[in-house]
DNA sequence: ATCGTTATGCGCAATTTTGCACAACGACCA
DNA sequence: TGGTCGTTGTGCAAAATTGCGCATAACGAT
């Protein structure tokens, strides 16, 4: 019997590959499939369906999942519980957020927060979606909306506001652009439909049901840099715009959004020092970024 | 990080001392110590306070305790929960027992629970003590009282009666024993008072204040065998008695005391499939021995 | 239909972990 | 006070574990 066995377990479990899970226990995947293979002996039961598609978990390998988590509880929490008062920080945080975010709000506060100790290593995760933290892909998230489920800790960061930009130079070449409606003849800017990952997102049908952007792209900084380059109007958050002075806003009082970014952490976590420190100082830096 | 030096750390938690945990977990001494230390320099907390004379919990250590007791408790739940339906019974029960109940009432019926499932392996200690369940020390305890702390799951057997015996042999050299108070004029037999463990086996106050026994021991055995050697009087199990034609009870009306086994099982382990057949086996073997 | 990709499983060499012998230290007893 | 016992801690050889390369099988794209 061997507990540790459990913790490959659980990153097969959520992995569903042995390859994949081995790369993240940072070891090889044969020995991923050695030690599952041994917990199920030592169980007496089979955990997965294997096929090359991966490992499928089975009835009473999803009852150990549960078991399992309970146990990584326990892990995490000792940390908490007695892990190293006064000693230096050490030790990886993963911070997934949207892309925006990521770069003109976390990038800087994260290299502010590595400064101040030297010893943390912080991964920014800046993907267009939305990350469990339930299976562990981030230790903490910066989303656009409170989540709804999960052992999961959240509090609103602070509002955001998004108008509609274009270049000075865009707008000149097109001066005929008055009222909302007008804005069916022009070139629009925008995210990919089907990567709209969550509806806080999905701007246009909000200006006009009717409206639809000619080019689209899962990346803000694609949007943005599209804008800049006189790609037509685009919504863009205003701290993300303020940082560009050839940017002016379009229709401001007909067209602005009001957004909130939400701060979200595994329960389990919350009480970790490294990540306390690193939330303190995210939200910190955010709020006053978002302020001024 | 591993999680199986959780494990290590809660044997020498229990035992305190590496070379006890070493034996109880079937491993060197050394490397118990290094997996604790591993576990240390892994939290960044020191959990033991070293000497010559063991390893003792620091505060620290006495807090992440716990911690490892839920890890321990999924563990066991896990076997229960996933574990082989089906299957082949297999793995080591221990049960501690009063070394009466052990001998006269359990040895036949583990006999047959490991004639019937051969995989088994079962330990009966017969210890003049209680045990402790939370401590692992037993599995399953038979008790002559119920439990009255911990996460216990326990049961009354059924009732069993004791008597004052002699041999026939003993009586007709002595037989001026007409009454309760006579007693004190003759040889009796008993346990040795300050080992006993549980208020219900201090017989002898309770025949009367004043009598003492002259002949003691810390077993039932030796008691039984003292008096079949016409050794004197003695307060025996009925069940006992009644396999030995030379004894015979003494003044049954006056002295004769009735007491119950109680069954004892930690509240992890009452699900395991294996401590199910073995209890059942036990209970249901006692009752009808000591119906009959 | 075939090829390229990606997955698991197995045998062998390298590395890590473990067990053993011994030293050091304090407690206890005569 | 000196000897014995039981404990922890360390160096070194043996054993178990791990990583790598290759074989094999299934799926999707061309």
């Amino acid at each position: 019997m061997n507990w540790d066995d459990y913790r490959y377990f659980l990153a097969v479990a959520r992995c569903g590959r042995l390859t994949e899970a081995g790369k993240q226990l940072s070891v090889d995947h044969a020995t991923v499939g050695r030690r599952v293979k041994a917990l199920e002996a030592s169980l007496g039961a089979n955990l997965f369906d294997r096929s090359p598609q991966g490992y499928q978990l089975t009835d009473a390998g999803q009852r150990l999942v549960d078991i399992a988590e309970t146990m990584e509880t326990s892990v995490i929490e000792s940390a908490a519980e007695v892990g190293g008062k006064g000693q230096v920080l050490s030790g990886a945080v993963r911070i997934g957020a949207p892309e925006g975010a990521a770069a003109y709000l976390i990038a800087e506060a994260a290299t502010e927060i590595c400064r101040a100790h030297p010893l943390l290593e912080l991964q920014i995760v800046a993907l267009p979606r939305t990350f469990s933290l339930s299976k562990r892909e981030a230790d903490i998230a910066i989303a656009v909306s409170a989540p709804d489920s999960g052992r999961l800790k959240y509090r609103r960061i602070a509002d955001y506001t998004l108008h509609l930009y274009a270049t000075r130079a865009y707008l000149e070449r097109h001066p005929d652009i008055n009222s909302v409606a007008d804005l069916k003849k022009v070139r629009g800017i925008g995210y990919v439909p089907e990567f709209i990952y969550d509806k806080e997102l999905d701007y246009m049908p909000l200006i006009s049901p009717t409206i639809k952007p000619h080019l689209t792209s899962t990346s803000v900084h694609v949007q943005l840099e599209a804008t800049l380059a006189d790609g037509g109007l685009c919504v863009l958050h205003d701290f993300m715009a303020a940082q560009h002075p050839t940017l002016v806003r379009v229709l401001p009082e007909e067209v602005s959004f009001t957004r909130a970014f939400w701060f979200i952490v595994h329960e389990d976590y919350a009480r970790l020092e490294r990540i306390r420190v690193v939330s303190e100082g995210i939200i910190e830096s955010m709020r006053k970024r978002l302020a001024g």
